[in-house]
DNA sequence: CAGGCACGTAGAACACGTTCTATGGTGGGA
DNA sequence: TCCCACCATAGAACGTGTTCTACGTGCCTG
């Protein structure tokens, strides 16, 4: 790395919880015009990755779609992994929130659990293209410093904490983290067609009542 | 697809338990230069990818390291990441044998889960450069029709059935597709440089306990 | 033996992610 | 007002996985 081009790639928190911004003096603010051009981009993506998929999201073309050069695009996201990452953190927040809008169907904790996964299944399942290129992209070594994971993760969290709010906490903690690992390997198998979607949302819920429900007898 | 190239690029078995082989009369079998080559080919991926990890396996290079022509690696391998599966596919029976040469410590199925998944994780940093181009070829698209992904599973499971085998058959197989999702996941975090060796043998002890233990008291 | 086919080889060619070079514009401090 | 640091741009260039072209070789069959 000679030469320390690449301003600020990283405008993401870490992966591990940590600390979360800058600390004090230098502000590394954005200009509208950077944030614009960034939100082009990400909006670039989804389009061309909703159109065909993980390989349709070619550089070149997301440049001519936002209007900027191809290197500029290098300005904002380490690579295209990065890019499409930063994408899926958007995606991602629109989904956590669309689920979140109906409470859970359900009798038991398991069942809850499964109903919010399988919708959002769902919603992953009507945009088929767009969400393969976002998971492949998750599973890539250079998704950024940071991946989407940890907001997939999060996402899962923030669900399952309610629903199993009534569980030990290191219990529930640890319940949530193997769903989220559970739901992180499905999708991929999904994503790279090693595996269907019937099956998909099968192991889910087995997940989910093999993990669950011993602890959810009072 | 317009000529019919690359006559057997996939000599091994589906992803889904099915059927095994082809069917009868014909018999698409292999000379033993084929196989030789073949093997040339993977020992060639191993030697590169233990040296220099995933980047380092360079498709020019593996062919003047086995001493084949380029397109003759593509006759043998849709590609890179299905070359690098097939070592997998290797590397891991070898490791399954390895670990199943010694019974597990423990004194609870979990904690016997736990040594097994350790030694296999310890097995892996031994040669962490090999491991993660590895893992890495098999979260990619087009690692073959298959990937050693399955031979993975497949080792867990024979390997848990052992350990958990007092316990109900259904319960039995759903913890271990949910451990070896665990797993799956948590090896990928790895590779990409998402989390750290520590946390992966962490994750999989909290994973075995939250799982196993509520179904091991008789 | 002639012909053909399946496979191997050498090397060029191609595709796409990524980087580099040279240039232009813009805003804030001396 | 001038200058400089910074960012954006256009476009060439590079690296590596993958494919294509042309050719050679050995084996099987008619």
């Amino acid at each position: 790395m000679p030469s320390s081009n690449q301003p600020n790639a990283n405008p993401v928190v870490a992966d591990d919880p940590s600390v979360a911004e800058g600390q004090a003096g230098t502000e590394p603010e954005f200009t509208p015009e950077q944030l614009e051009r960034r939100q082009r981009l990400i909006d670039a993506a989804f389009e061309l990755g909703a159109e065909g998929g993980y390989d349709a999201v070619q550089m070149r073309d997301v440049a001519v779609t936002a209007n900027v050069a191809l290197a500029t695009i290098y300005r904002n996201f380490s690579s295209k992994d990065h890019l499409l990452s930063a994408a899926m953190v958007e995606w991602t927040g629109r989904l956590r929130n669309r689920v979140a809008q109906r409470p859970p169907k359900g009798d038991t904790a398991a069942e809850q659990m499964i109903d919010v996964l399988d919708r959002a299944c769902a919603a992953m399942a009507r945009q088929p293209k767009l969400s393969v290129a976002l998971i492949r992209a998750q599973s890539s070594a250079d998704a950024g410093p940071v991946g989407g994971r940890s907001e997939v993760r999060r996402s899962i969290a923030s669900m399952g904490d309610g629903i199993l709010a009534h569980l030990d906490p290191e219990v529930r903690r640890d319940i949530v983290a193997v769903l989220g690992h559970v739901w992180y390997s499905n999708l991929v198998s999904w994503a790279n067609g090693r595996s269907s979607f019937e099956r998909v949302t099968e192991e889910l819920a087995r997940a989910c009542h093999v993990l669950i429900d011993p602890y959810d007898q009072p």
